[in-house]
DNA sequence: CTATCTGCAAAAACTTTGCTTACCC
DNA sequence: GGGTAAGCAAAGTTTTTGCAGATAG
């Protein structure tokens, strides 16, 4: 394993939860563009799902989602849900977050980023460091292991966990 | 969030699961002296698994590590390996490994290090990376973030999966 | 001694599966 | 119309909890 990387900067980023309507109505469009041309079938459910969790850049749960959902759709399943993810994951559309507590959470930003995660309320923010992106991944490591991408989280302390005052942000 | 990376190389290692004797005893060691200074009690149980957990280098699962130690402590139960592996995190002595898949994995290894992450076979093997100690976390991120600690995974494909002959590895 | 840890069993939390019905293309 | 997806319920995994009895310091 052989990465380079120079000094870099982070860009600055108002956290918040919710992406904006703007942004959710073009990845939708996108994802609607992409699963016509690659013949993916797109159901009430698979969009609906897919929606909430472009509209939730806090990173959710299956649990979460099928929360946000389920009072649109009529009847739909948490099991629906999680087999959603599972195609959606499948075909590229999303991505697991990797976490280090129990639930699976889910990211629909396919952009390359990072995450930084609060280690008092477990929240998970992106953020875009610049410079990370031109890191170059080559030759192999132990046992002839071949690196293909990066993931990296940052674990600290959020804005509301370190201001001595005011209610305890807990959030899953 | 500012953090400043030179380039860096890569220390290369045999891949193996299992750490040798006199590593072993050596981080049982310290774990037995530091829990007695803190105060901290050290019973056949706890001992057991933080020795089985310091002996797997493979980032065992709680379950893995049931199974490891089991036979050597009669009666142990499952529900103790979990709460054991809880306030040895909790008490600094082990970490909790980040995943992208459902189970909790765990590690012995506090020293600074990357994890190489297979796509193929779930496989988790260290790496340490030099030059990323001397990064610089300082500054802020949005909202206020205080960036600590830095928890990077390299994903990719191991020897074993990236050879078309021989048995595909499955490992849990 | 006595506060803490453990065993056991039960529950909770999270995720997957089987099978029938619904519905996208 | 055909085949994939969804609904529902049940089971599978993984992790936590309550309580009585054991034990380290």
């Amino acid at each position: 394993v052989r990465i380079i990387l120079r000094e870099y900067a982070e860009t600055p980023r108002k956290p918040r939860s919710d992406r904006g309507i703007a942004e959710v109505g073009s990845m939708c469009d996108r994802f609607e563009r992409e699963c016509r041309k690659r013949g993916i079938r797109i159901t009430t459910q698979r969009l609906a799902v897919y929606k909430a969790l472009a509209r939730d850049a806090g990173h959710p749960t299956a649990d979460a989602l099928y929360a946000r959902v389920r009072s649109g759709v009529r009847g739909l399943s948490l099991a629906t849900v999680y087999r959603i993810l599972d195609s959606l994951e499948r075909d590229g559309f999303i991505r697991r977050v990797s976490t280090t507590d129990g639930a699976g959470r889910y990211d629909a930003n396919l952009e390359f980023h990072q995450h930084l995660v609060c280690r008092i309320c477990g929240r998970i923010m992106d953020s875009q460091v610049e410079g990370l992106r031109s890191l170059s991944l080559s030759g192999s490591g132990p046992g002839g292991f071949v690196p293909e991408t990066l993931d990296v989280r940052i674990v600290g302390k959020c804005g509301s966990c370190r201001r001595p005052r005011g209610r305890k942000t807990k959030l899953n």
